[in-house]
RNA sequence: GGGACCAUGGGGUAGUUUGGUAUCCUUGCGGCCUUGGGUGCCGUUGACCCUGGUUCAAAUCCGGGUGGUCCCA
């Protein structure tokens, strides 16, 4: 230990909080927010987590956001078997042949080997467009909007990062059926704003729309739609995704309806999901090096009130705190007062600061003597100090500012993030700069992505989701031929 | 797909080169103290990732496995 400078205080300090950096050392500190701010923890086999309460509150509070929009538009909410026997997988090759690699499989109930192998779901299509099929009579049945809350199986080998990537994901899933591609195609764009809406009003974080290109779309899609999300280390992160699938699927598990002239017609279907990774993008944005940041949406404790007291005055400022408590918790803010007596002030700022509270309010014997609060925002320690008289509404002011100062921020890493480029040097050399998005002219040819994908890993993440517009430039940035769209490149997570 | 690094109480670590008694901080628990940015004191629980080998003796050396982090493709 010798030869040690740092002083002891500053040691002692960091064990308890974040000691990676987010700028130096982003994927330590992300694995170090992730268990330090409770949010999961590693499971004892690779490439699972558990997710603790804190971690599953945000969850819920998206999942419940999503879930009310999705109920206000027709959709109704199901419950289907997470295995699916091999012979229903089998049904559509595209999705066998998507999957097959990453299909976990069920081959013994006890002891007995099973006849049929069952497999974990990777996902629900090709047990739930059966059912679809067969409750699919008459033009009446139609429009059918099924989702499900649950879990997916996908047994990659690569590593584990809580949220990102992990073989067993919690997701919704929605499945429809429509008349006609009109009806399908207004679906998917639905559900790809909704998505948009949650990562605005709910995430704090703007996205960009657009659609994969055609060697990226999802196994038999007509076309797959994206909403990205630029991290802050440069990287783009598929933040969920709505497939227009055309008739295949439906051809393939013969949903079909009699129409209003007695005619029968084969109905185009849609999928779309949203997973977690949506709560990886969320901590990799907001979250500091003091810990977790929560935007007052999602946080579980959106304020935490603070009483600082001396002996004499002990009392009169715990009332105190507790009449602000009240007030605000008249006022629909949710609120906690943290009386513990055994923890100095400074200790429960810096462990709330850790736990991702977005508002603190500190009560001293000042505050009382005034009749005001002292407000602290999270993201930037900003002290506003304002009148006891009113205060659960300046509470809910203070939430929106904090909200708002977190979208303006994540507004900003996306902004001036898009660069163009006219050749494969420039795009390498931008990406590898710079990070961020580079659009520029595409031929549409997957060997061209390849080339630029082998030398930095980065591939395309999208293009505009209207398939008319003129691309960027004439020509392919990498192969010089006539460009027929304009392409995003950018590196992934 | 390839490579590197790492694994010691709940968290952070010393010890590994050179085999022999496992160090310190923090947290937890009990008690005392009491507060404007991780308070101090007393007491106490708690650990060598798994597995095989070498050896009188393995946290330490060797093989295999598992898990984690990073870099490259």
């Amino acid at each position: 230990m010798q030869g040690r400078i740092c002083p002891m205080s500053d040691e002692s300090e960091q064990e308890l909080g974040i000691t990676e950096s987010k700028e130096h050392n982003t994927g330590e500190w992300y694995a170090e927010v992730v268990q330090k701010a409770e949010l999961a923890d590693y499971a004892p086999m690779g490439g699972f987590i558990v997710t603790r309460p804190r971690g599953y509150a945000i969850w819920e509070r998206i999942k419940s956001a999503l879930d009310g929009w999705f109920k206000e538009t027709g959709v109704t909410n199901t419950y289907f078997p997470m295995f699916i026997p091999e012979s229903y997988l089998e049904r559509e090759k595209d999705i066998v042949e998507g999957f097959d690699p990453e299909v976990a499989w069920v081959t013994h109930g006890g002891h007995n080997e099973l006849e049929e192998r069952l497999a974990v779901r990777p996902t629900s299509e090709s047990i739930i467009a059966p059912f679809m099929a067969q409750w699919t009579r008459s033009h009446r049945d139609l429009p059918m909007r099924l989702n499900q809350w649950c879990s997916v199986v996908r047994w990659e080998a690569t590593e584990t990062k809580p949220f990102f990537r992990t073989k067993e994901f919690l997701w919704q899933e929605g499945h429809t059926a429509h008349h006609d591609q009109e009806g399908a195609w207004e679906e998917t764009m639905i559900r790809l704003d909704q998505y948009e809406r949650v990562y605005e009003d709910v995430l704090a974080m703007p996205v960009l729309k657009g659609r994969k290109p055609d060697h990226d779309k999802f196994p038999g899609a007509h076309t797959t739609t994206t909403v990205e999300a630029l991290m802050p280390d440069g990287k783009s992160v598929q933040g969920a995704t709505s497939h227009y699938l055309g008739q295949s699927f439906a051809e393939a598990f013969d949903i079909t309806y009699v129409d209003a002239d007695e005619n029968e017609q084969t109905a185009h279907t849609t999928s779309w999901g949203l997973s977690w990774r949506v709560m990886g993008a969320l901590i990799m944005t907001h979250s500091d090096d003091q810990g977790l940041v929560l935007p007052p949406t999602l946080a579980e404790k959106q304020v935490v009130i603070v009483p600082i007291w001396q002996e004499e005055n002990k009392d009169e400022v715990l009332s105190y705190a507790a009449d602000v408590e009240a007030e605000l918790a008249e006022a629909g803010v949710r609120v906690h007062l943290d009386d513990r007596d055994n923890r100095n002030p400074g200790f429960k700022y810096n462990e709330w600061e850790l736990n991702g509270v977005p508002v603190r309010i500190e009560i001293g014997p000042n505050e009382v003597d005034e009749e005001t609060v002292t407000f602290v925002h999270r993201p930037d320690g900003e002290n506003v100090a304002a009148e006891f008289e009113g205060v659960g509404e300046t509470a809910q002011e203070q939430l929106d500012t904090v909200y708002a100062k977190l979208y303006a921020s994540a507004e900003e890493t996306l902004d001036g993030e898009i660069r163009e480029a006219t050749s494969r040097n420039e795009i390498l050399g931008t990406i590898g700069q710079h990070g961020g998005y580079v659009k520029c002219g595409w031929c549409g040819d997957e060997a061209c992505e390849g080339e630029i994908k082998d030398q930095i890993a980065a591939e395309i993440v999208m293009v505009p989701l209207d398939r008319d517009e003129e691309p960027v430039h004439d020509e392919c940035a990498i192969c010089g031929d006539e460009a027929t769209e304009t392409a995003y490149f950018a590196k992934t997570y």
